[in-house]
DNA sequence: TCTTGAGCTTCCAGTCACTGGAAGCCCTAT
DNA sequence: ATAGGGCTTCCAGTGACTGGAAGCTCAAGA
């Protein structure tokens, strides 16, 4: 399989796969051609980093849960283990912007939006109740 | 004011302040030793991006909030236009990790975590929706 | 056979918003 | 005179790609 098969078939760009394999994770065949030489189990591994990647996995965790996958002395507390980190990561992350939304939102129903130049949203953010220009 | 104290009392990094110089957002003047020298001005304007980032606005963004900011004939409507694009770049973010947070969150639950290689995560992750219990 | 065009290759640069580190100048205190 | 801390610039790295240029390979059509 040459790069373009195997990107339709995992729905990974081109220079993604080729990027996967500067950084290692994947080690595709060549032919004698240049090309590369993707086997099912190369087409495989792609998708897997893919879903991985899908649901937020940085390619560090994506090169832990492959090689976990792959080791078949693996104990799924291990894999457990990486994807609650990752779900704490996302629970805190999705804080952050709630309390930004949180904000923000106020602020823009606070602001009439019309041709007049006075504006919470820029009083506040030149700090709080001062609302003079430079 | 030395930069050291304008990081103090912004709350930013003196790296980062330099930056803003860099990139054109601030551009504080000179003492004759070379040493930057912030007037107050320089120190709200900072204080203003500061706020501005820990909205999550972009520092494209913060560029044209600041110039809105010193502009005597600007409409809020203007900035609000900014502010509501940016909530809906917050609300779309939301909505991704959520879904993120969904499956991942199933997933954990789905696995022993024990010392047994067998887990759902690793299933899910190796075939899509092909090995998923319920 | 020649040409065209698509597909493949490598390499370099850019993204975003900093952050770390090195080398070296400036200022104050001891 | 020296030690320290603060300041300066410049270079490089982060994460995970993405765009583009220059050039090789291959299959098909005139």
């Amino acid at each position: 399989m040459n790069i373009g098969e195997v990107a339709e078939r995992s729905g990974l760009p081109p220079k993604t796969i080729r990027y996967y394999e500067d950084i290692g994770l994947v080690r595709p065949q060549r032919s004698e051609n240049g090309y590369r030489a993707f086997r099912e189990t190369d087409l495989h591994k792609l998708a897997f980093l893919g879903r991985a990647r899908a649901l937020g996995f940085s390619i560090e965790d994506c090169r832990t849960l492959l090689g976990l996958y792959e080791d078949e002395s693996r104990e799924s507390a291990q894999v457990k283990a990486v994807a609650e980190e990752h779900l704490k990561a996302i629970d805190d992350k999705i804080a952050q912007l709630q309390s930004m939304r949180e904000t923000l939102s106020h602020l823009v129903k606070s602001c009439h939006g019309d041709h007049r130049p006075d504006c919470p949203i820029l009083s506040d953010l030149a700090g709080g109740s001062r609302s003079k220009p430079l």
